[in-house]
DNA sequence: GTGAAAGCGCTAACAT
DNA sequence: ATGTTAGCGCTTTCAC
């Protein structure tokens, strides 16, 4: 790898001219044949400025660290992208991270920003972490801000309007004409997940619709969750006809289990989840999702965090543009 | 962030001493009292080694980057597991990038490696791909991995064994009593695909069954693709009893479209997929797939990149142990 | 047993 | 218009 020098050498003028060039200084006088000649050297050697050097003058890396405790999960496509595009408009780059172990001690964002890795962090916590757990982390101060959650005594982080995209989930299904709805939620320490069930409660209230207590689980995110949730659920006497689902791939597991126990959906059970996700196209019948704003809050993370990073005071952002939206297939219908 | 010097200051000794005590210096004669002091102070202001200042010193920053087109695909899963276990093992970190647009000019690769951010690449080329596009990442030298392709001219790439795979879903099928099996492969230009439709031709041929023109479509790996090919595979006269898709991304769009065509699965059509994940468990029926090693195929390439970074020749390698494997579900029976 | 100093690649203030 | 130099944080050789 080509550093200054080789250039310099080969350009036959000073390291200082060819860093000048190079990068670009404003108001560097350097005349239009020797600029020539030291482009033209840098090109010859395919020079590229050394990240190590660059990072240790400036005490600054230009790269911030995403981390997810699932990078598969389908949530996070739209997310990276939202997080991609706005720090390549503000010439940063991404790097990733997995967290499904993010240590309670926060090892993984020490190593990234204590170490000088990376300039600031963004996380997502993992929703079976309790907020107690995290409290170190909070505390070490550093420049971070968390997704899909606020941590108490941190100022720092960007959700989504959980409690509109579950109430819209809902309304949907009164307006069909339901009357016996319940909620897959998911597990009661999960910031998104309370959030959402308050948004199922406000639309059922609103509606004067009851909410018994056998008509909300809360056991979490994955398939698997979800077939228990239903199989819970439509032990109730009445069963429900109607499922709003915290997530959409619990709401996968709903219909894989619906199947199992010859629930017929949409017709013995109308089905909705809150987030939209490809695998929600090629479920049978395809899945009835709420969308919400995942890439805006992706690039509303990044825009925090800068404001941090450039000695801001931090701050905590619902992010609500657009507004979830109903995405209408096949599993929600009028009750029979 | 606390420096070298300043942990020296703290417990009153000079920075050498500091360095020697904390990187744990084999042979650094240092006395227990000034050793304990140091570690003190070190621990006082929660000390962590500069990341740029090692990486200029020691010209390598032990960390990987492992590039995939899409990190949400399930298949990445496990990769990125096996990945990170065996850069554990080496004391190296793993930096995730996307590469869904992986420049053909290998400008992802580059800033990566050219920049000195990490040591080496692994990268798992887009299926679309021709190999011709990647001839000036190939050219640049840089150490660099492929994984799930060969490429002409580099030495570097770990593999599944494809052709097993598939043939294993084959014979599956075959042994099941189908006679008229159609495959749903990916494209053309793709490494797996075409190694995967080797497999597939070798086992009816071993078996005595032709494979008509009409029995194979080459759309590619998404559940739209997979839809696609449903409905032409389905047009021929005879139409199969069986389909063996490539991909299991591509198999959910199968089963999907299958349900909007009103073809059972599997009293009207067996499918099975090469590549499992946990998509597969949650369909309607239950996805029959052959499981490939895919954790192992992660912990394969990073062995070969670092014989590469130890001065090694580079290596090209076909992951075959464990071999891939059947995981019997419900979308595979008998024909009618 | 401990410290001083050089140098990795880079930029910027300061010469000339 | 161009060159010299200090210093970012770290390790390591050399000196004492």
């Amino acid at each position: 790898m080509a550093t200054l020098g080789d250039v310099a050498r080969r350009a036959g003028v000073s390291i200082s001219a060819v860093s000048r060039v190079l990068s670009d200084a404003p108001g560097a006088r350097v005349s239009v044949a020797t600029r020539a000649r030291i482009k033209q050297a840098a090109a010859d050697l395919a020079y590229r400025p050394n990240f190590a050097g660059r990072a240790l003058k400036f005490a600054r890396t230009d790269v911030i660290a995403l981390v997810v405790p699932d990078l598969t999960n389908a949530f996070a496509t739209d997310l990276m992208l939202g997080v991609e595009d706005e720090a390549a408009a503000r010439d940063h780059m991404v790097l990733l991270g997995r967290s499904e172990d993010l240590e309670p001690d926060g090892e993984m964002v020490s190593r990234l920003v204590g170490e000088g890795r990376v300039d600031g962090v963004l996380v997502q916590v993992a929703d079976h972490r309790l907020p107690a757990e995290l409290a170190p982390l909070v505390q070490a101060g550093h420049p971070l801000v968390f997704l899909n959650s606020f941590q108490p005594g941190h100022l720092g982080g960007a959700v989504l309007d959980d409690e509109a995209g579950a109430r819209l989930a809902t309304e949907h299904l009164i307006a069909l004409g339901h009357r016996r709805i319940a909620h897959v939620g998911g597990l009661p320490q999960s910031f998104t997940a309370r959030r959402r069930l308050a948004g199922f409660e406000a639309a059922m209230a609103a509606a004067g619709l009851p909410v018994p207590g056998t008509a909300v689980s809360r056991l979490g995110y994955v398939p698997a969750d979800g077939r228990a949730a239903l199989r819970r659920l439509m032990a109730a006497d009445p069963p429900p006809t109607a499922l709003v689902v915290a997530n959409v791939n619990a709401a996968l597991g709903v219909l894989a289990e619906a199947r199992t126990l010859g629930i017929a959906v949409p017709a013995d059970l109308a089905v909705v989840s809150v987030h939209d996700a490809w695998t929600a196209e090629n479920t049978w019948p395809p899945l009835t999702t709420v969308k919400m704003p995942t890439y805006e809050l992706g690039r509303a993370a990044v825009r925090a965090l800068h404001e941090r990073l450039g000695g801001g005071p931090g701050r905590d952002e619902v992010v609500a543009d657009p507004p979830p939206r109903l995405v209408l297939r096949e599993s929600t219908a009028a009750p029979r």
